[in-house]
DNA sequence: CTGAAAGCGCTTACAG
DNA sequence: CTGAAAGCGCTTACAG
């Protein structure tokens, strides 16, 4: 990189002090600096393209405009919808992102907060993929922190989470207002939160309607997964008339298997995914109906709560949960519509 | 964050000089300072966890041993795995990276170029989702840059992509061999570098095996986008016996097609995606064949070449052009195979 | 109204 | 063998 111009450039220039500079370039020259000099420090600063060197700054000001970003990605990634839209609010912030990825081994994890101290971040994003529990360790209680997509299960960090069982709730209602009364469940991670509290959305919203509970059939979180878990529960006696995925790819697998089997979605069968992240079910044909979690907005939330904190608010701790919008598309019909229509042999 | 401690703090526990600190802890204590002040100096250092102060050594270095990853994700993101890898990588060598994604608006791009530039980043990455021309601003011509995924049409500044004409060729070839004589070709993108090298490559390997090369249908880049046009292909006159499809999400779709019109694949239909970044054609039932750009080993390679020349390695520019593996997995058949068997009617 | 000094936290010549 | 000084590039009191 070619040597860039200093203060102290800019000051020779104009014939003024390196202070003077800094007075006139931060809008304290007026009372200050007569109005001659400040024009020539503008024109000076402009000719020599002059913007002050940020790691100065920082070293000046013990604050980076920095945040530390901790994420694990597993194997769909963490929400591209999420790293866009935090990007964007710290830009707008003047705040830039340091992203590490802990390839969810604590040793790393440690390591990397300890670089992320190092290099002064001012505060710390952790982002999950799927809604967990996380457990901060000791200098995120000392730094501000906001967990994204996760819980500190003592509650004494700042967290911005979706409602999952209210996602579950709402996939499980359209099917029920639709007439639905047998209605399969597959899951991909069974043991994790996010899963958990889905099925229990779910559950809770048949049982509110009188409804046997589905049991969730443990699947997987791909497509295959998907599509071998839908083939076994269509292909059993009584069959439900509607399927909910707690993943996007389940989803995707279960419509292929709709496909094959010959079974029009949504006249012989209706679909539901509590997922439509990847744009993968809403670009289905038709279109899947899916509950929606608003990671862009949970990410500005998050970034915001971080910016505040670091902008002198109270250190209060601060749990927002948001809701998840149902977004009706067409894979959603009446059970029994067309009676007179089986499913094509294979 | 609790203040931590400085060189200084270190040295007045252990009665020593700062300087004296600085070379006991960078390994040049030996012949400098007596054994007794280094233990004194190591002791203290581990009682107040002390670790130098990144931004200072910064500004004093003239080197922050951090990147700048410019990126315009688009539609479908920029590879997970390429962030993931290149993470790793300049992770390995103690550099970080500060990541901005440009929105894909020039303006845009050159504001966060200039941030990046006053935080004094070491060097430049540029990624792109898509193979692609880019035209390197000025500031990237005199700052350390590799381009990934994109290449600068003046070949002035170095590049790592891949070979986007021989994965288009493989993809033709596999089929080809299998006896394929009628192939169609879905497109995504028609106007992008990708798509038409991607599409060359397949008629060049159809040209010099003696076959009408395919014309390529525009589709899109979605899953709907793609079952669109195979069930146009498919329903035509003389359907193909085969489907290449550049983009993985077209060939889902086109996988959905042939479930739905009672096509058996590879028996029926054979199937090749161009693209299995995204693990879903390679979870689809049968797994699909695809060509495989490796863009884990990209990222490395990228990154690495950065490192070097930061290392001070001669700043020649290299264009370093990756091969795509064929994937052999189970969508790809010899036509015929089953004369008697006819599509199911729809 | 303006310039010289101090200091953020480091490391590296340079005297002693 | 060790400490004091200079300097990376900035800004903010502080003298004049």
């Amino acid at each position: 990189m070619a040597r860039r111009a200093t203060a102290q450039d800019v000051a020779d220039l104009a014939g003024v002090s390196r202070s003077a500079v800094s007075l006139v370039l931060n809008g304290r020259g007026a009372g200050n600096i007569s109005e001659e000099k400040q024009k020539a420090v503008r024109a000076a600063a402009a000719q020599l393209d002059y913007t002050p060197n940020a790691v100065a700054l920082s070293l000046r000001s013990r604050r980076t405009r920095t945040l530390g970003v901790l994420t694990w990605p597993g194997v769909v990634g963490f929400s591209q919808t999420m790293l866009h839209r935090a990007l964007r609010k710290a830009g707008e912030h003047s705040y830039l992102l340091l992203v590490m990825d802990t390839d969810d081994d604590a040793e790393v994890e440690r390591r990397q907060l300890d670089t992320l101290r190092d290099r002064q971040v001012d505060g710390f994003l952790v982002v999950s993929p799927a809604l967990a529990h996380y457990r901060p360790p000791e200098v995120l209680h000392s730094t501000p922190t906001v967990l994204l997509n996760c819980l500190d299960p003592d509650g004494a960090v700042s967290s911005v989470t979706p409602d999952e069982v209210q996602a579950g709730q709402r996939a499980a209602e359209v099917l029920l207002r639709h007439g639905h009364r047998r209605i399969g469940l597959l899951v991909g991670d069974p043991g994790s939160l996010q899963s958990r509290l889905r099925v229990a959305g779910v559950q809770q919203a048949a049982t509110a309607a009188g409804v046997e509970p589905p049991q969730p059939v443990v699947a997987g979180r791909n497509i295959d997964d998907g599509a071998r878990a839908a083939r076994a529960v269509l292909s059993g006696p009584e069959p439900p008339t509607a399927l909910v995925c707690t993943h996007e790819r389940l989803a995707v697998g279960a419509a292929l298997v709709a496909a094959e089997l010959g079974l029009r979605v949504p006249q012989d069968l209706s679909l539901v995914s509590l997922e439509d992240g990847e744009r993968l079910t809403s670009r289905l044909d038709p279109p899947m109906t899916t509950v929606h979690r608003p990671d862009g907005a949970m990410a500005e939330q998050a970034v915001g709560l971080l910016l505040e904190r670091l902008g002198g608010a109270s250190p209060e701790i601060r749990r927002m949960v948001f809701s998840c919008p149902l977004r009706e598309r067409a894979s959603v019909g009446c059970p029994g519509r067309a009676p007179g229509v089986l499913p094509r042999p294979r």
